[in-house]
DNA sequence: GAAGTTAATGAGATGCAGTATCATCAAGCG
DNA sequence: CGCTTGATGATACTGCATCTCATTAACTTC
């Protein structure tokens, strides 16, 4: 069983299409569809073998478009695990991070204003000037925090 | 010309094969020194490169093994930008974070000690128990800092 | 210094993620 | 209904990374 985040609806991924001026075709509303029945991340492969479990005929092409389509409009977000697997996670359009638990993937966005703090003082620390950054942070979500305590 | 960070000598790669008990191999020592000359962080494709135009006969799965070694040991973290890309830094095995100037690729460590402030408040936030964080920070070096305003 | 043990190597094959191409299809519009 | 054009999917392709395995050479032992 996993950590339930709130499952995302499938209707904000299609009416974002929508607003946005993409037709609304069924490859789109069965992804849409597959992306809010997940919990945590999931890889582009694992929605291609769903799509192909359920012989939805949908090709390799249509699912890395509609990916990149959604990341966009900023209703997923493209991070890199440890394992350096590409994964996704649903999300908010606002800047975020993301906390992923490594047994069971779960994952939750989490706000972090405090980092500006920590980003002025990279600043003042190196000389560069910060544009953007990433933060990933990794652990066991409440069902697994007794889980191999390091 | 880039920003210049200390370039890392190529003896501490070496020495610390060593003492973990690996073997001293001409490949691993002709790649400690390519690494040693580059500044900033790069990838597998450009040390294949490197090493195909000097005729070092050196295999691709060779160069690859030795790049896992090395993050093994600690003294390389692979990194991903913001591209896609994988990319490696020379770095010492302590925890600290990587900025990285998008214009010219320079790149360098930073120790950020009050982000430990931000992990505790995301525990609290999340419930999850943090185990591990990668903060990865993108702008533009001294060098650099007029361009681009964005 | 020579011989033996075995980790390490390199060439090539293979796997796999992601992209490009392009003829066909269907969503939305009038 | 029919048109226009964005979207699709089959296929081929690219490029990074890994696997296999016979050969090589680094370290050990004597």
């Amino acid at each position: 069983m996993q950590y339930h985040q709130a499952v995302v609806a499938a209707e904000p991924l299609v009416t974002a299409l929508d607003q946005a001026g993409y037709r609304l075709t069924q490859p789109r509303r069965a992804l849409a569809m597959m992306i809010a029945g997940r919990d945590g991340h999931f890889t582009a492969a694992e929605l291609l073998d769903e799509a192909r479990q359920r012989r939805l005929g949908i090709g390799r092409a249509t699912i890395f478009r509609a990916l990149d389509l959604f990341a966009d409009l900023g209703l997923l977000e493209r991070l890199d695990l440890p394992t350096g697997d590409h994964a996704y996670v649903p999300c908010e359009p606002v800047h975020h991070h993301h906390v992923v638990c490594s047994v069971c993937g779960a994952s939750t966005d989490v706000q972090a204003a405090c980092i500006q703090a920590t980003v002025a003082e990279i600043e003042r620390q190196s000389g560069f000037r910060i544009d953007s950054h990433r933060l990933e942070l990794y652990g066991r979500c409440p069902l697994h925090a007794a889980a191999g305590t390091p």
